[in-house]
DNA sequence: ACGGTTGATACA
DNA sequence: TTGTATCAA
């Protein structure tokens, strides 16, 4: 029902409006209110925030934890929050009491170990909606299943303030009746063509179509995808990142407000920009964190021209902070675009004259955004036992950014005696892999055993999966104060505090990347024989298998996209109001997807391990103090592209051929 | 149901 | 690397 409507129908309701700022939607209050949910919902597993106000969680390990150590059979009451769970299949059967129902599932001590999984993910999911109920005043929804897309499924089907469990025999008769275009990624243009090239109406109708005839309609990676989904296997990782990875800031101008003059163009760039560079700095200031790259997309009409279906080009160039800087080149770009979509006709005609063209949308995005590294050398410590955090010096740092070029023998001594030796690492074009001098090839092939044993449902049955949490404020938020940093922060803190001019950080904040420091090592000498294989194998015999397991999860490099382990986030703020539309927390648990033993053989040469793909749970298996410096380095981590091309930045505006 | 303001990802 | 297209909340 439209506001005016619900005013006629119901004259005293108090309708909540979304903020304006700079003339334009402002969304700062939801994103905050998402942060404070995140931070709560983060603390039992691996989380990813899947959007505004959705995450899915891994709650894998906790849920396998609780089996072993609590299961639910042993305790004798079980949460009033989870005993309210929908239990996809659990017929009601005789007037029982539904919640004595849904206690007996919990507690069936006869049932799938992957069910029992199930019931524990949902214990675990009632306590964090509790607890967001409690420090956030947020309810939210949620679905606990094997994977991510039963999970949100799942989410979706009781709310508000509710949670669902997609038990393993569950999956075929839920997804057999879905309609295809109720699936996520099948309510577009793919769900489209399913239905008019196969016939295909709901999920279940997909099943009749061979892989190999899906690649054919649909090609080899969207044909198996779509063989896999109608059967509930997915195996999507929870990608461990709470954070954003772009920002951005635009508007709509919808017909008659269409933008006719370059000047009322820049008017509205300059508002979009200095909320762009206000997000920006929040960034750095709480998270750390610096974006590389600028664009900006518009859209535009051209009346009175032969192609006028073209689409105005978006257009990027290196991200300079600073608010001025920012606009001045969100400018430049919106003029390189606008001579490329005009093409090169005369007519210059000024000021208020017609143009023949309309802007129709504006937005400025800052995007390739990397965590100045976090931690010094607190590893370097750990394994060397010496090394002060303070020798990798601002003046070191400095050194680091002035070249990019590989191997450039530069100021190499001053920090050399703190690299490590270990790994040694190769250069391959853009990727930077490290090569082990591994143990012996039947420790290999007993790893791939151990892979193998996992069952090849895919359904992930040793993973539990997933929960989505939806969630609907009833109250207006008080904003609880959750003490947003996370230890990982803390540290980050205390470790290197630098000051941030209030304009114009630019590059200075280029810090040495993984690469520049891998690269410095490999000028030096030095030969090491520590590694972090190296590292498992020394530390604790006695559970090797578990370790050879994520050794494994190493080696299969093809599979994992590279998970970006944004460590910590929750930035706190306080979201005054929220207006009391439905919040959507999606909470979901992942399958392990360490998958595809497939491509070990590609990778086996050389024991090359890429970097960027190292499964991120092999982190776990380092003692807490140096796990975080770790993952930063695990991290995909960009160079930052200092210098290089044009020097200067108005090579970016010019037309490309004069590039 | 629909439009506005986001954001992610795959692909060229 | 830059730019486009698609999908989603």
């Amino acid at each position: 029902m439209r506001g005016d409507e619900a005013k006629q129908v119901c004259p005293q309701i108090q309708l909540v409006k979304v903020p304006v700022a700079r003339g334009k939607a402002d969304l700062n209050t939801y994103r905050n209110a998402g942060s404070e949910v995140v931070s709560v919902l983060a603390r039992k597993g691996r989380c990813e925030r899947a959007s505004i106000d959705e995450v899915y969680l891994d709650l894998t390990d906790a849920a396998e934890t609780m089996l072993a150590e609590n299961p639910p059979e042993s305790l004798e009451v079980i949460d009033e929050e989870a005993v309210k769970s929908h239990i996809l299949g659990l017929n009601n059967e005789d007037g029982n009491d539904a919640k004595e129902n849904v206690r007996e599932w919990l507690c069936r001590s006869d049932a799938d170990r992957r069910d029992k999984l199930l019931a524990c993910g949902a214990l675990i999911v009632a306590e964090l909606r509790m607890q967001v109920l409690r420090e956030t005043e947020f309810t939210c929804s949620a679905g606990v299943a094997h994977n991510k897309m039963l999970a949100k499924h799942a989410s979706a089907m009781n709310k508000p303030a509710q949670q669902t469990v997609v038990p393993f025999s569950s999956v075929k008769g839920l997804l057999e009746s879905l309609p295809i275009k109720k699936m996520k990624q099948l309510g577009g243009k793919l769900g489209t063509a399913l239905q008019s090239d196969l016939g295909v109406n709901t999920v279940g109708d997909l099943l009749q179509f061979s892989e190999e005839k899906l690649q054919e309609h649909y090609g080899i990676n969207t044909g198996t995808w779509l063989w896999n989904i109608a059967r509930g296997i997915s195996r999507e990782e929870v990608q461990g990142r709470l954070l954003p990875k772009s920002h951005g800031s635009g508007k709509t101008f919808p017909g008659p407000r269409a933008l006719k003059t370059i000047s009322s163009v820049q008017h509205w760039l300059n508002e979009l920009c200095e909320e762009l560079g206000e997000r920006l700095r929040s960034d750095l200031d709480q998270n750390k964190r610096i974006a590389h790259t600028l664009t900006l997309h518009a859209r535009a009409y051209k009346s009175n021209d032969s192609d006028s279906h073209k689409k105005f080009p978006s257009k990027s160039c290196p991200l300079r902070y600073g608010t001025v800087k920012i606009q001045e080149d969100a400018l430049n770009l919106f003029q390189a675009g606008l001579r490329e979509y005009v093409g090169s006709y005369k007519s210059k005609t000024q000021g208020s004259q017609y143009n023949g063209w309309g802007i129709t949308s504006l937005s400025v995005s800052a995007s390739k955004i990397v965590a100045i590294p976090s931690g010094t050398s607190s590893i370097m410590k750990y394994f060397h036992g010496q090394y002060s955090s303070n020798s990798l010096s601002k003046q070191s740092q400095d050194n680091f950014i002035h070249d990019a070029a590989p191997l450039s023998p530069s100021g190499s001594e001053s920090y050399s005696d703190l690299i490590l030796t270990e790994p040694q690492i190769e250069f391959h074009g853009e990727e930077t892999k490290i090569k082990y001098d591994v143990t012996s090839l039947d420790e290999q092939e007993d790893k791939k055993n151990i892979w193998k044993e996992q069952d090849p449902s895919c359904l992930s049955p040793q993973r539990m999966q997933n929960g989505i949490i939806q969630e609907t404020p009833q109250s207006l938020p008080s904003g609880i104060c959750l003490g947003g940093a996370s230890g990982l922060e803390i540290i980050s803190q205390s470790e290197q505090q630098r000051e941030i001019p209030e304009e114009e950080p630019g590059v200075k904040y280029s810090v040495p990347s993984f690469d520049q420091v891998v690269q410095k090592r490999n000028t030096s000498k030095e030969k090491g024989a520590t590694s972090i294989l190296r590292f498992f194998k020394s530390c604790d015999p006695s559970c090797s298998s578990r370790k050879q397991e994520h050794v494994e999860a190493v080696q299969n490099v093809e599979a994992a996209s590279s998970v970006g382990f944004q460590s910590t986030s929750s930035i706190r703020s306080d979201p005054n109001q929220v207006e009391p539309k439905e919040i959507v927390l999606e909470v979901t648990g992942t399958n392990s997807s360490r998958s595809s033993s497939a491509h070990i053989e590609q990778q086996r040469e050389a024991w090359g391990y890429k970097v960027d793909e190292i499964d991120p749970s092999v982190v776990d298996e380092l003692p807490p103090d140096i796990q975080e410096e770790v993952r930063a380095w695990i991290r995909p981590h960009k160079r930052p592209n200092v210098v290089k091309r044009g020097s200067s930045i108005a090579h970016y505006f010019l037309p490309a051929k004069n590039r």
